[in-house]
DNA sequence: ACCTGAACACCGTTCAAGT
DNA sequence: ACCTGAACACCGTTCAAGT
């Protein structure tokens, strides 16, 4: 029964991304299997275990794709805001609503790119690293452009700052581990931390650390 | 060879959590099942299936002293602080820093308590949201002291959006997803979260929803 | 009442064997 | 060279049987 060679390499891995994405459309990675793939796609585990390296890595370049998915939806809210033209926080504050949404529309695969682990032996590839700089990169140019008198460090710093604040209210929030009241929803809460957050860092220089 | 009763039901439970938060100290959740920790404590799988109800189960009986043991070091933090009286404000860096040094020094504990995810029909139980919800009544304590002319909302919000942003940043920071240049390092980032929110947040209301 | 151990239906990964 | 399928060493959970 061997020797099928129905499709190439690439449209292999396709298949199987394909397949896994699917899935994630509608349950937790943690209900999904290696063999469950497999017999999805009509092929045995041993065969996207060769393709691969292993099924983490299978799941990581699922995760590629996410992260593509979410740069393109981020760079689509900021284009829609700057056409706008609401100003600099406006455009950062559609680029984290649209990440949210990102979240909220596809939660599983949106957590399996933060819940992955890899073996601590093997460091991120620089294919999926370089992802996640991009966003940052977006992030920074539009910082810079807000107080252009900024330094790079400075603004790489608030990047990080914001963003990792937002991707706190999304974690939490679609966790349920935020306890909102009544009305208060996750858009106000992003509203809130960019709004606060670089009004002060507009009108001051990063404060300098100190030692304790 | 049944019939040990070595010991009480309470014992058994202490003896499994115990077992298990021993394992996350040198390795990660995902390394560890229920049969290694009945094995460990010299019981059978399905003695401890009997006590906690299932494996996830124990895992959340385990995050519940994690919560516990976070309050403790957060409070400590916050007394330190507010002894030297170096403002409401340095109290809340006391216990982000804290909150930090402890994902830190036990992140596969303190990574547990947030990627463990029951079945969608078993809601988080009282005992566990309890908890979560008391840390953020020591913040919302805190704010009102910096703002006493907010309202309970106010600070309600403003304690989740800070402490999302702590969270997200010992997070992001923990897995590598940061790229922190040079000299850059969580507490700056959790510093300049706070002080640059806090500022401008104590100056101005909440700023009002506005639909879009 | 409490606990066990075998059984069940699964895992990810390896690898000799087939084409 | 590519793919399989059996084998390996595991899983969490159930439950009849023992004391």
């Amino acid at each position: 029964m061997p020797r099928r060679q129905d499709h190439t390499q690439e449209e292999l891995r396709q298949l199987a991304i394909d397949s896994v994405s699917r899935h994630l459309r509608s349950a937790p990675a943690s209900q999904l299997s290696l063999r469950m793939v497999a017999r999805d796609i009509g092929y045995s585990p041993g065969t996207l275990i060769n393709l691969f390296g292993s099924y983490s890595l299978l799941l990581l370049a699922v995760n590629a794709c996410t992260l593509d998915c979410i740069r393109d939806q981020l760079l689509q809210a900021m284009d829609n805001s700057r056409r706008a033209d609401a100003g600099v926080i406006a455009e950062l504050e559609a680029a984290a609503a649209a990440y949210f949404h990102y979240a909220q529309e596809n939660p599983h695969a949106w957590r399996l790119v933060f819940e992955l682990h890899l073996d601590a032996e093997t460091p991120l590839p620089a294919w999926q690293s370089g992802r996640i700089s991009a966003l940052f990169s977006l992030l920074e140019a539009r910082l810079l452009k807000l107080k252009p008198r900024a330094t790079a460090a400075d603004c790489a710093s608030a990047a990080r700052v914001i963003w990792s604040g937002v991707h706190g209210i999304c974690t939490l929030l679609l966790d349920n581990k935020l306890f909102l009241s009544d009305g208060a929803d996750a858009r106000q809460l992003i509203r809130s931390l960019l709004t606060h957050y670089l009004t002060d860092w507009c009108r001051h220089t990063q404060p300098p650390a100190s030692d304790q």
